[in-house]
DNA sequence: ATATAATGACTGACCAGTCAGTAAGTATTG
DNA sequence: CAATACTTACTGACTGGTCAGTCATTATAT
């Protein structure tokens, strides 16, 4: 026979809910890794009772691949929103910036880490990622290459090689960014100067005729 | 009273101990993270029992550390050697022919993972690590551009961004070399391939007046 | 004999997941 | 427009399993 005393404002609000535990295990999933991550914490952090999210996700790994898709989802419709909005405009040069935007926002470096440490655990959402990110990126970027080439703006290099190495760049550097405080090289550099660097190097790269 | 039947062959080895602990959870803390790493598996895979591992190592994470010491150790062995090994010779480009043998080899996909998943957990030893391999590393690179840049190899690029972003790609592919089977657009390509497209790559950056 | 190496059953802490119980909201009735 | 029963959202103490770390005991070596 349980006790009850206090009942300290307890709202109700079933619509809100799997937004609201959504967010807050992002938070907690990336602060601590999925392992580490205590169900109870993700509950005091969404200001609800631990049981409750067990009424909007069976287990911890739905919630974890939840998240996930959530995020992933929210990834992709930047990336098709950084396409449609450059409808045959500038090219490569605009979606990358778009692209550093998105790999400077908190979002990027909140999920990145355990993408690397947790994914390989869950093979299925390791494919969906591939398949629907990192492919799907590739074959963007290799797109917008292969149009530069066909205008000549470019010399005549390999598009797919070229995407994957420019892509390394982006991503290496958006880890690197959040590591700063340790090192020393980049310490000083905003991200716009990152992004100016990166973008002198892939020029130069792709052979870019005009500055 | 604890009972004690059978016993199957007992050797003492106090040596042979430590290195003997230390492969057996670079496997299985590699295999399954930090956190998912179990003591008796490490026990099991060294073929002794649990508590002969705190015998030589408090604790779980004094374990850990010494891994990832290591490993760092042998990391940086390497590259001394890769240094050494072309005294005043072939600069930057045998000394990445040089890197990417060590990328691609078992002991860098074993030590990525925790590098980037638990590694922030020990704020200490991702200082040692920012400091002593990803730091050292990017001098040397940066030196060696430099060099190509006094010789009139490359034309005059910022040696520490140059640094910077050819490691990124060379960690990076190193990262999705591992990542094959899920990615259709690397998986027909070998690493000598891989290689010969960054080089490519770079050597255009750099503006390379030969091949 | 004595010292040292090794063992593995055990303990204590931790935590995912459960469920009996409580509060908030809604429908029904007089 | 109560008082009532009924439904649904939510709670948090509890359970059962897992595992890091301990230590009394046993094996080997000298």
């Amino acid at each position: 026979m349980p006790r009850a005393q206090k009942a300290p404002a307890r709202r109700r609000a079933p619509e809100a809910r799997p937004a609201q535990i959504l967010e807050a295990a992002l938070d907690v999933f990336a602060e601590k890794g999925l392992a580490d991550a205590r169900i109870d914490d993700i509950a005091e952090r969404a200001g609800i009772a631990k049981g409750t999210i067990y009424l909007y996700f069976p287990t911890k790994d739905d919630l974890f691949r939840a998240v996930i898709r959530g995020t992933v989802v929210a990834e992709l419709e930047r990336a098709e929103v950084a396409r449609t909005a450059s409808p045959h405009g500038l090219g490569l040069e605009s979606f990358l910036t778009a692209y550093w935007r998105f790999i400077c926002s908190p979002t990027f470096e909140r999920v990145h880490r355990f993408l690397v440490a947790d994914l390989p655990n869950f093979p299925d959402l390791a494919r969906f990622y591939a398949d629907e990110v990192t492919l799907r990126g590739h074959r963007l970027v290799a797109a917008l290459v292969q149009r530069g080439i066909e205008q000549r703006l470019y010399r005549d290099v390999d598009p797919s090689a070229a995407a994957r190495i420019i892509m390394s760049i982006f991503v290496m550097h958006g880890v690197l960014r959040t590591k700063r405080h340790n090192l020393p090289h980049i310490a000083a550099l905003s991200d716009e100067q990152l992004f100016d660097q990166m973008l002198d190097f892939v020029r130069a790269a792709l052979g870019a005729s005009h500055s």
